[in-house]
DNA sequence: TTTTGGAACGAAAACGATGTATTATTAATA
DNA sequence: TATTAATAATACATCGTTTTCGTTCCAAAA
């Protein structure tokens, strides 16, 4: 196991300083042609790179990137991380990911180990339980410290920072207003508690379609989960008691999740899809595309999200220091997807 | 902007040396009671933390493991990230985690940006084109350089390092076990090509599983991909005509998305599944589960492989110099998860 | 002969922290 | 009173780079 190179080793081996070799390297003129030819065909030889950690220390820049998600085992967060790592790789940024589990102090030191020197900025979508808790102390510590940060997806409005969000609202109104254009009224909608904003905005969005509509809103078609991203045991068995001889033509759901257990209650039920009853959901991933029926959704281009996101931070992180401080949110476009769980349009 | 707290500003402030400081906070019986906690006081108000990037470069170590996969929206792949975080986290190791989208160049670029300071050893996954081009120089210079390195499910035998797999031939066989302990005798396997190791040796426990039943291995009833985790338009429409008017009553797959699209197929060409064809895949995501008809699988456990390859990494880690060189191959154990696409055992 | 100026290189500080070696101060001992 | 020991603090080197500021050396100009 040789010891990795250094620039003291190539200047003790050629016998110069370590400025020279650290110059010749550069290519800085002051160093003479010769020299600088031959400390280069060393170093080559050798293989040798400088050390980040070195070089992070000097600048005191580490042109790394934290993610802080909930969850890993997820398709939209895997899509973020994808769209972030390539804008990052564009930009010869690099990305450091942590997960929070969905639990407050585990984000909290996340961020706090992140913070001290690892990166030089935050992209992340908070966990449930810090929503729950409603306690960002963490967040304006890490941004009073100068350290920017961008939140996407679960943000919440108070903290000063760049936000990348899809249009909740509008998302769920397209594809309520899919169903309602495809002829259904009877139109149900598992959604998750209020607390997370999104599951509150699309909610928001189911009632303004079909109130442009002039449908009026039954609250016994809401049914509000106390779960994000998982369909747990009691989520399964509240959906089936939900939609249990219900006179619906028209369910949406949040996630697909939440659709696909939709659709399979309601097949226990004796009800067809979509003949019967019809299905939208939130959320893009491989069940939507592949369950049976396959599922029409509303798509939330995490990709191009964490793009978005990527790109934002960066911006503030190559942005002068005296720049006037200003942010912005960036809204992603959602699309419907139509497949087999709704009907063709007329 | 606050500027953050360094040891220099403490001292400056309480008008102290840099090492006082250092080692009051570090509770240096040096330090008098007094001194000890006024700087102690000072720090805790200020919420000093120290710098980990100054830490890494004096230890030179950076107590963060880098993990390279080929693909991260992919969910075996999170499974065993989830798996590696969590034993990172218990052992205080931090995680980096970069992706080679199946490109060799971005690995190999991957694999030296890490190896530069800022990660104390990998745990990788092979990206589909290293396998294919059979070039490993990235991986035998990294080990040399005494970085240690464990390799995970896409391995390759002649690399020196720790592996973690999963007995694919075992698993394979098992699998098409339950084909033929549920009455199949006509099993086709759909597979990739030979060049993937877990492939290859999935053919194998096929084969082995049909040899143990004194069935012939009809060569006609074996479909090689060119595709690892994607099945793309060419994989289906090759999937369709490679089904289409076979007279079987079993099918094996390497992987969900096979599955998928064959049990899509055969119900297109009028076949039920279980009753007239029955369908076992491997690799145990949503997508198995929440299919219709669900599919029966050989589960990975891609978190214990994770879990199992952090462990492995982390002794090499905190293993005293001197100590001598061993590698360990460890298999994870798969397991059989019976669903609807396979007939009830008698 | 003395001055000037450039070419080629080296010394040293800095980034932030740690730990070993030293020094300064005071109290206890001979 | 002189010496020793203990206490409390500081100086300094180190990790691997970069960069500013010197320093040498030598040739050309005065």
């Amino acid at each position: 196991m040789k010891r990795k190179l250094t620039l003291k080793l190539i200047a003790k081996e050629l016998d110069v300083s370590i400025s020279t070799v650290s110059k010749a390297l550069r290519d800085s003129a002051e160093i003479s042609e010769d020299t600088r030819q031959k400390i280069k065909a060393f170093a080559k030889l050798y293989n040798y790179k400088p050390n980040n950690i070195a070089l992070s220390l000097k600048n005191r820049k580490t042109r790394t990137i934290g993610i802080i998600i909930p969850q890993i085992v997820h398709h939209f967060f895997t899509t973020v991380i994808r769209g972030v790592e390539q804008m990052a790789r564009e930009h010869n940024y690099n990305v450091i990911i942590c997960l929070s589990n969905n639990d407050f102090d585990k984000e909290v030191l996340n961020m706090e180990l992140l913070a001290n020197g690892s990166t030089d900025g935050f992209i992340l979508s908070l966990a449930k339980e810090t929503l729950q808790k409603d306690d960002f102390r963490h967040l304006t510590e890490t941004i009073d410290q100068g350290m920017p940060v961008v939140m996407f997806d679960r943000v919440v409005d108070e903290i000063p920072c760049d936000k990348v969000l899809i249009d909740d609202r509008e998302g769920a109104k397209m594809g309520v207003t899919h169903l309602l254009k495809t002829g259904c009224r009877k139109i149900a909608i598992i959604t998750t508690e209020d607390y997370v904003t999104v599951g509150k905005l699309r909610t928001k969005g189911y009632i303004e379609a079909l109130e442009s509509y002039d449908i009026k809103v039954d609250p016994d078609n809401i049914l509000k989960l106390d779960s994000i991203d998982r369909c747990d045991q009691g989520c399964v068995a509240k959906i089936k008691h939900f939609l249990k001889g219900k006179d619906l033509d028209g369910v949406f759901t949040v996630n697909e999740l939440f659709a696909v257990e939709a659709s399979k209650a309601l097949r226990t039920f004796g009800h067809n899809v979509p003949d019967d009853v019809s299905i939208v959901c939130f959320s893009d991933g491989d069940l939507s595309k592949y369950a049976t029926p396959s599922l029409t959704t509303v798509s939330q281009h995490g990709e191009q999200m964490g793009r978005k996101a990527a790109e934002l931070l960066i911006n503030k992180l190559e942005r002068p220091e005296e720049e006037e401080e200003e942010y912005t949110t960036a809204y992603i476009e959602t699309s419907l997807i139509a497949r087999e769980s709704t009907k063709k349009l007329k």
